[in-house]
DNA sequence: GCCAACGTTGGC
DNA sequence: GCCAACGTTGGC
């Protein structure tokens, strides 16, 4: 029997890598994570779970589309390469510290499902839902089957 | 193991 | 650009 499909959302800024750039691109190895929990969720994740695209650092931030998980965590290569600006001196290939899953295109939203928004509608995803507690920082972060349908709710078809 | 200093994230 | 929040580092 397999596992039921699990729900994530990963942080990126639309500066660096935006949807169009994974839509461009089709299929990305979402490298460069370092922090642990975030490290822990991927490691966490399997292939075909859903991933909602959110756009931090930028004028309205929110999620901006949808992908799907394509590959089980493998070691961020990035960790090894001295000209990386990811290059970890303290990691080794015995024992890679650093993890990435692949990042598949799904869709991209016909109109963002914003921060704001996400934030108006806070009763809808219970007390626990990381993304609009304050301070929050995780970069990639679980979200409930729940949650998942409770934010694709908010989307504004065109 | 504590905790101050420091660096980074990310909304505004 | 500001600053609050948070993770990490390193001295003790």
């Amino acid at each position: 029997m397999s596992p039921p499909r699990r729900y994530w959302l990963m942080k990126t800024e639309p500066d660096t890598f935006s949807i169009d750039d994974l839509q461009r691109v089709g299929t990305e190895p979402w490298n460069g994570v370092r922090n642990y929990q975030a490290r822990n969720h991927m490691r966490a994740m399997r292939p075909g779970d859903g991933v909602f695209l959110y756009h931090s650092s930028c004028a309205v931030p929110g999620i901006a589309g949808l992908a799907t998980v394509a590959s089980e965590a493998y070691p961020d290569p990035t960790q090894f390469d001295r000209k990386s600006d990811y290059f970890d001196e303290k990691s080794t290939r015995e024992d890679p510290r650093w993890s990435l899953v692949d990042v598949k295109f799904d869709r991209k939203l016909a109109q963002p499902i914003t921060l704001e928004e996400i934030k108006a509608h806070a009763e809808d995803f219970g007390e626990e839902f990381p993304l609009i507690r304050r301070g929050n920082r995780l970069s990639v972060l679980p979200v409930t089957a729940a949650q998942w349908k409770q934010l694709l709710k908010l989307e504004k078809r065109a």
